[in-house]
DNA sequence: ATAATTGATGCATGGATCGCAACAAATTCG
DNA sequence: CGAATTTGTTGCGATCCATGCATCAATTAT
């Protein structure tokens, strides 16, 4: 085999095609010909040995070998636009970039804190976080697009992405203030489930945890408002809307002038934060400096006591 | 900003002329004259807006950025390596997933024995199986969900699916050992019709050809009892509730302990088990290894014969 | 049925790259 | 100390290859 088979641009263009879809559309999109485009592709399939779309005169679409290749391009084109900026951050004199995937929950309640003693001992370098769903914080990581990814629940522990447990946070009951929780101790996933209820929306790590631990103790779970934000949600139930269950490393997102507390029990549910990275790669110095940092801090100071002193 | 700054074969270059450390060497060892080479570094140069050589006419180091850049070039490079040979991988069908919708029928009789053939020459596949009926199996394949499916019956040979039949599976009849049937060399349609029947529910591909068998000989078909699984009407059976007809490649499924089973005639039915794909769309490596092994397998000896010495 | 849109292709062109050869600097050797 | 040799660079002509335009073939919209 003398010549590689691939080179950014290919990745770059065919990158383009498959999530553009049409032809002349994406030719005029990145600024070249129609025709050059079709021909790029063509002698990227000739030189893979495959046909990596369907093409019958009208509709564009992947072939299996298209998809499996746009995964491993979005992999190689992630990598060297992360090289491509931190060779320019060098030259700009400046240490790096840092970008870290989270679920919304955990980068509102768990990250600043964490991003502030990180920029303290390193302050020059640039920090950008994606909030994102469960997967997709996941799919960020595999793909090289996030150093680094903070996930909720059981991540399989692949032999792509490598995991660690940080800390474990446990739902808590919310409701308003003067509302129907106000003169309960505790309250049980029972009790919680008859009363009128705020829920996230379904693809939420939230929403996945209490979908779980309402079936697993066999009792109905049937929202009256599913929404999409924990500060809407929080909203909600602030006007005594209904109650909701929330991991208490939420509750300092919900904007909480009118919310109660309750312990929420039989059972305790917990959820398991963790944080995940690429197995098998070198990972930035930053990233390094980021996790060895989160390795020697006690995180379970960070998670609020949400009760007081009760 | 138009051009990205470099290209894999930039970086390629570039990291062999760092290790390397002479132009000339280097040049004749990745097979370019010396002036290319050079022209080619310049230009990464310029590009990068940087100089990456230190170069006194008689010794090539690397400079500060240079040093950075190779760190990050064997990292690009190294991804973009296991890319390509990841994507070669699925190419050949070593890697890669396939997945297989098929009618429980044909999953539990025919399919296990076929994947571990498969497997043997091809272990980092992953292999799914869709358990479904039968229009489901259809559309599961004409949808992309499937890459494979196993179907029984007539197939609407359209211009969206291809069909390629498999092996005929006999109707046999089954009875409860000491039975109604014990005493039968074998059993006629008529016979079986006015026995107490356990039949598959409506909707499942055997059902449907005894409906139809029936209908063309004009019996009456009036099932004592119908169920969804194969096992239950196994257990049914053995059970001397009443008695089944099934194509042969069924009989595994039920836990066979007190069943015996008889020729079933005028007609015999036969059961036209084939696999089905999607036309004039590429199918993946690995549904087409799986298709070509199960064109050169003689797959009439996987049907068992079930008249041992009965 | 006609028009329009889409991807593929023949052909000529232009820009980029390459190899050869000459050149400048530096080391080696007589 | 000076000529020869080695090394990277550069000028120039040749070559190659991707591009763009125009056109074709196929399919859909009206």
């Amino acid at each position: 085999m003398d010549r590689n088979k691939f080179d950014l641009e290919d990745l770059r263009v065919f990158s383009s095609l498959a999530t553009g879809g049409r032809f002349r559309a994406v030719a005029d999109e990145i600024g070249m010909s129609a025709s050059a485009l079709s021909r790029q592709i063509a002698r990227l399939e000739e030189r893979l040995g495959t046909r990596l779309f369907n093409r019958d005169t009208r509709n564009v679409s992947l072939t299996p070998q298209g998809h499996t290749l746009l995964r491993l391009a979005q992999q190689v084109l992630n990598t060297a636009a992360n090289a491509g900026a931190e060779f320019d951050a060098y030259l700009a004199a400046r240490r790096g970039r840092l970008t870290i995937a989270g679920l919304p929950s955990v980068t509102a309640g768990l990250l600043p804190s964490l991003v502030a003693r990180f920029l303290a001992r390193h302050p020059d370098i640039d920090v950008q976080i994606n909030d994102a769903l469960s997967d997709s914080v996941i799919r960020s990581v595999e793909q090289g697009e996030s150093d680094l990814g903070f996930t909720a629940g059981a991540v399989e522990n692949s032999d792509r992405i490598s995991f660690r447990t940080l800390l474990s946070d446990p739902f808590v009951a919310v409701g308003a203030a003067g509302g129907i929780l106000e003169d309960r101790d505790s309250c049980t996933w029972r009790e919680l489930s008859e009363m009128p209820l705020v829920a996230m929306a379904r693809g939420t790590s939230v929403r996945l945890l209490i979908d779980a631990a309402c079936s697993q103790q066999n009792l109905p779970f049937r929202p009256r408002f599913e929404v999409a934000h924990l500060a809407t949600a929080g909203a909600f139930v602030s006007q005594g809307l209904g109650v909701t269950a929330l991991p208490v490393l939420t509750l300092p997102v919900l904007s909480s002038g009118n919310l109660i507390y309750r312990r929420l029990v039989e059972p305790e549910v917990l959820r398991h934060v963790g944080i995940i990275w690429r197995a098998g790669h070198v990972l930035s110095p930053a990233a390094t400096a980021f996790l060895d940092l989160v390795r020697g801090v006690d995180l379970s100071s960070e998670v609020p006591d949400p009760f007081g002193t009760g």
